[in-house]
DNA sequence: CGGTCCGTTGAACCGAATCAAAGGAAGTGG
DNA sequence: CCACTTCCTTTGATTCGGTTCAACGGACCG
C-alpha cells in the first residue's frame, strides 16, 4: 500500500481548513469532528467521521474543513499524488472510492434532514440515531450509545444551543426513553418507541 | 456514448424515491428539485440540481430522492450497468465522476451550513447566493437571479415556513438590497452589501 | 364567471435562544 | 493530597423570531 499508518491524540488537529490538501485519511479507529470556526468564534460542525470513513475533502486544492480527533485516532494517511496514480491504474479500487463518496453524500443528506427538522427533540433523536447506527456497526453493546463529543459539539452539529441540547437530553431521560449514566453515554431504555420516533422524524430516510 | 438524450416537461417526475435505480441522469438544461414527501404530506427538498449536475443518487439499489423538473429539462440518461463497465474501462472518466461527486458533497455541505444558520434572513441570503453563483455559471445577466422554483419549494429547502420566505424576501426588497420584478426573479440592487452578508453568513465557505 | 392554487400580509402563540448563575469534572501547581 | 483554576454541564427566567392560524388579492384555467 502507498499509505502510512498514523496516530493522533485526543483533541489534536488532523488537518486544517484552507491548508494545501496533500493527503486524504482513511479512518481506522476513533471519532473525528469536521467543521470550521468563523471569525466571531462560532464553530460549525459539518460531519462526524467514524472508522472506515474518508477524511480530508478538498476543493481547488484546499481542505474544506478542519478535522479534529475527539478520541485517540488511528488512520491511514494517503498522499494524493500517488493515490491518483493508483486509482488510475486500479479501476476496482477507484470504484470503491466512488462508493465511499456516495456513502458520505448520503450521510451529509441525513445531516441536512436533521437540520431541517422542526423541533429540538427531533434533532436530538436523529442525532442519537446516527450514533446508534454507528455503534452497532462498530459492534458495541446493543442499546448503549457512546457520545465521544462534548455537548457543545452536539450543539454545533445540530444547530441548537448547548443549553437546549442539555435540556432535551434530560427531558428524554425524564420520560424514560433514555438513561444517562455519565455524560458521555446514554442507554436506550425504550427501543421500540425510540425507533418509532426515528422513523417518524426522517421521512423514512 | 452509452446514454440517450431525454426530455422532461415542466412539473414531471424524472425518478421516484424507492424505485429500482436503473439509470443516472446527467443534467444538460433545466433545473430539478430532489427530495421526498413524508406520509403527512410534508415535503423535504434536499437539493436543487442544475445543468452539468448528476441526478439519481441511490442506496442499496434504490433511488434516495424523488426528482422533479421545475422547468423543461434535458438530460443524458445513463443506464447503470453499461456505465459501470465503461467506468471500469476508462479510469479518466471514472476520475471525472469522482470529482462530480466531490462537488455534490460540497454542495450538500453548503446546504447544511444554510440550514444550520440561525436567522431566516441568513438562510434566504445564502439561498439566493446559491442561485446567484449558478446563474453566473450558466451565463445569465450579472445581477438578475432567476427563481425557477415556487415559494413553497424555497421553504422546504431552507426549512422555513412559506410565510417566512415571503416576508423575508419582501423585507430585503424594502431595504433596497433586492428588487423583485415578478415573483420568479430578483435583481441584486446592492451587490457589495449582498456579498458582504454572504461572507458573514457562511464562515467563508 | 367560479374555482383553485400561489403569494402576501396581519395577529397571536410558542419554542428555542439568550442571559444569568450554580454545581461538577478535570487538570495544575503547591 | 489538597487548593485553585478552568472548562463543561445543567437549570432557571426572560426575550424574541418564526410558526401557526386566518384572511385577502391575484393569476391561471376550466
Amino acid at each position: 500500500m502507498i499509505g502510512t499508518f498514523v496516530h493522533f491524540p485526543r483533541g489534536s488537529t488532523i488537518l486544517r481548513r484552507g491548508d494545501h490538501a496533500s493527503c486524504v485519511y482513511n479512518l481506522v479507529a476513533g471519532v473525528v469532528k469536521a467543521g470550521s470556526v468563523s471569525a466571531e468564534g462560532r464553530e460549525t460542525i459539518t460531519a462526524f467521521h467514524f472508522p472506515d470513513d474518508l477524511v480530508g475533502l478538498a476543493e481547488s486544492g484546499l481542505y474544506v474543513n478542519t478535522a479534529t480527533a475527539l478520541e485517540p485516532v488511528s488512520a491511514y494517511r494517503l498522499p494524493l499524488a500517488p493515490l491518483e496514480r493508483l486509482l488510475a491504474a486500479d479501476s476496482t479500487l477507484e470504484l470503491h472510492f466512488l462508493c465511499k463518496l456516495c456513502h458520505e453524500l448520503r450521510e451529509q443528506q441525513r445531516h441536512a434532514i436533521l437540520l431541517a427538522s422542526d423541533s429540538a427533540r427531533t434533532k436530538i433523536i436523529l442525532f442519537l440515531h446516527l450514533l446508534d447506527v454507528q455503534n452497532r456497526l462498530t459492534g458495541g453493546d446493543g442499546d448503549i450509545i457512546r457520545l465521544p463529543m462534548r455537548r457543545i459539539d452536539i450543539a454545533n452539529y445540530t444547530g441548537l444551543a448547548v443549553e437546549t441540547v442539555s435540556r432535551t437530553l434530560r427531558a428524554l431521560s425524564r420520560e424514560h426513553l433514555l438513561e444517562m449514566d455519565d455524560t458521555h453515554s446514554v442507554r436506550i431504555r425504550a427501543r421500540p418507541e425510540f425507533d418509532a420516533l426515528v422513523r417518524a422524524s426522517s421521512d423514512g430516510a
